[in-house]
DNA sequence: TGTACATCAGTGAACGCGCGTTCACTGATGTAC
DNA sequence: TGTACATCAGTGAACGCGCGTTCACTGATGTAC
């Protein structure tokens, strides 16, 4: 019998684990619920008020790890240009849910300090992979790219025959903008 | 006294405009409702049933008139990369709710012949607007750009400053583009 | 021109359901002395 | 080391609500003769 403790004792990391599986596998973030979550955590769907309060408080949480996921992953690319977008890709495909997410201001509490902390952090990565002398032109479009290319990805537009890994099939259409400083 | 016939008239007309409100307006397509779209289009909320059966049916037919649209547009860019990128571009903030419904599949049925016929429209007029000696690489670029671009946009992502006209703030951007043949 | 009738478009009530949040509670933990 | 007690984490029932869909219906339209 391995009868649950009252205590969960991580149920902050399991909830914020089972919201982005919930998005990912239940009917995307459309379809989201609270209850659903808490199924997946082994829950009552009562329980998260004492961590998150609300259902959007849960998702400022998400969005908060999203940012500071996508940092580390920018960050860990090195200060080149290609590596730092296809590490944006990388990172948009293997955390969707956090991904959407965070694009979605509208569902959490975007002034949350930790969020905000957390892309000051994201932004100080990915500017950090551009030269100071590119330009902001230059900035929007390999934003664009990377954001436009993961976004396609997500959304299974992009026609077969690519590779079946998107840092892979993204690195030849982002190395396009190689000329930027 | 206007009352109202009891025939609309041009119910279908107007459902998919209150649908493009509601989402536009409402807390986005997460939160779209039937019964919302009925209020503003001020009719009984089970009329849609006769017109287009379930919601599914409705925004099957949304995104089929949202490829229209933009095929519509790209083909009155010509052959142009970057006038057909800034159309695509201005169509998306143009019609937000018919561009997200677009891009989730799982929303509407995907294999409705009106949308399958509408999608291949815009595809051509996206093709034309490239050479033919472009490659898959350079195409995916372009389209990654422009969609990457509608997408920060309209999540409000990027930063102050730049001209209030999307089509205009995109243009030097997707310029980067143009040694695409 | 008139009339019968089938078809179509829209109504309004009803259904069963899952939702987010609140509430009083209970079990467990940790700290003061 | 023990004990009292405050604090915290999680429970389960309850609430009111809006939802999508179905249903029998009614008003309007159009067509056959």
């Amino acid at each position: 019998m391995n009868h649950r403790p009252y205590h969960h004792g991580d149920l902050r990391r399991t909830a914020l684990e089972a919201t982005a599986e919930a998005i990912k596998e239940g009917g995307g973030l459309a379809a989201l619920s609270l209850r659903d979550v808490a199924r997946r955590a082994g829950v009552s769907h009562a329980a998260f008020k004492n961590h998150f309060g609300t259902k959007p408080g849960l998702l400022t949480a998400l969005a908060a790890e999203g940012y500071d996921l996508l940092a580390d992953a920018v960050n860990a690319a090195g200060d080149d240009l290609v590596e730092a977008g296809t590490a944006y890709v990388r990172f948009a495909v293997a955390h969707p849910a956090h991904f959407e997410v965070m694009f979605r201001p509208g569902l959490y509490h975007a002034d949350d300090p930790q969020l905000t902390a957390a892309q000051e952090r994201a932004n100080q990565a990915l500017t950090s992979a551009l030269s100071t002398s590119a330009g902001e032109t230059n900035a929007l479009a390999a934003w664009s790219i990377v954001h436009g290319f993961a976004n396609l990805w997500l959304s299974d537009a992009l026609p077969p025959g690519l590779d079946a890994d998107p840092g892979t099939a993204a690195r030849p259409v982002i190395s396009l903008l190689s000329f930027i400083p």
